[in-house]
DNA sequence: TGACATATGCAACTTAGTTGCATTAGTATA
DNA sequence: TATACTAATGCAACTAAGTTGCATATGTCA
């Protein structure tokens, strides 16, 4: 099915603002934030207000559509669903991300195994130097 | 060495409000935010002012006596060091926290292994619903 | 005890995100 | 295709966490 579809079965419009949205989402090739996303749209030439943009990004996150990612830095980040769950590396030095694909579900089973807590969710990000920063030390 | 020797040693003063505020982060049965740091020290009467608390917050992680946590709601919170490397549950429920050990370096190894980062940090918590927040669905 | 650097408090500021409310505009249906 | 209904949007004002500059106070060592 179309995504097109989907929203409106869903009964949500298909809006200039939600597309373009997701379009910023889904051509980034690294979580992006919120002001990012509206950085962005500007320079596309087409602005979005801030609150606009929060509540579509809590809306696609309750549609999972996107997945919040947060880098400890104090802005949550946003990337599309399709690409599959996984982790990612943050250069400390310059910002710069590589993913790390999935950790294996049976790491995170044997580890948490003896908790009495309902486990749902986890966040898993790694901090280190990427290899052109590692040389500038 | 007593921790006000070492201290002393690197030039840092000990003060009642270093003391207090070190006291309230090591008393805490989980980790603690600044906030709530805050308001702890006034009922102990000791008020301390946020400037300060997030100052000495600031030194006592780059001296390495305390460590930062994130629970991804928002607010940093911090724990004392001296327990060791370990992550945690946090119930999306009630905000209770269940400590859960330490992840095998071999597991963080085996996984990260491929990326061209210099892998320093790694912040991995777990989300769910505590066992009496399961009973109460 | 005095000098000096560290620590503190205050007020004003920044940044990310939220809320209430009035208005605009997709969409289903007639 | 026009209409009506509700979702979506924009705006302005707000909140909460954390930061900054600067003047004052206070540990510490000589």
């Amino acid at each position: 099915m179309q995504l097109t579809d989907y929203l409106r079965k869903i009964g949500a419009r298909v809006t200039p603002a939600r597309r373009s949205i997701l379009g910023a989402i889904a051509e980034s090739s690294k979580p992006i934030s919120a002001d990012e996303i509206g950085v962005k749209l500007i320079k596309d030439g087409f602005e979005v207000n801030k609150t606009t943009i929060y509540r579509e990004l809590e809306f696609l996150k309750t549609e999972n559509l996107i997945r919040e990612i947060d880098f400890l830095d104090g802005r949550k980040r946003y990337e599309a669903t399709s690409y599959g769950h996984h982790h990612h590396v943050i250069c400390k030095a310059c910002g710069g991300v590589e993913e790390l694909g999935s950790i294996p579900e049976y790491f995170i089973n044997t580890f948490s195994r003896k908790s009495q807590f309902l486990i749902q969710d986890h966040n898993l990000e790694f901090f280190g130097l990427c290899q052109s920063c590692q040389k500038e030390v």
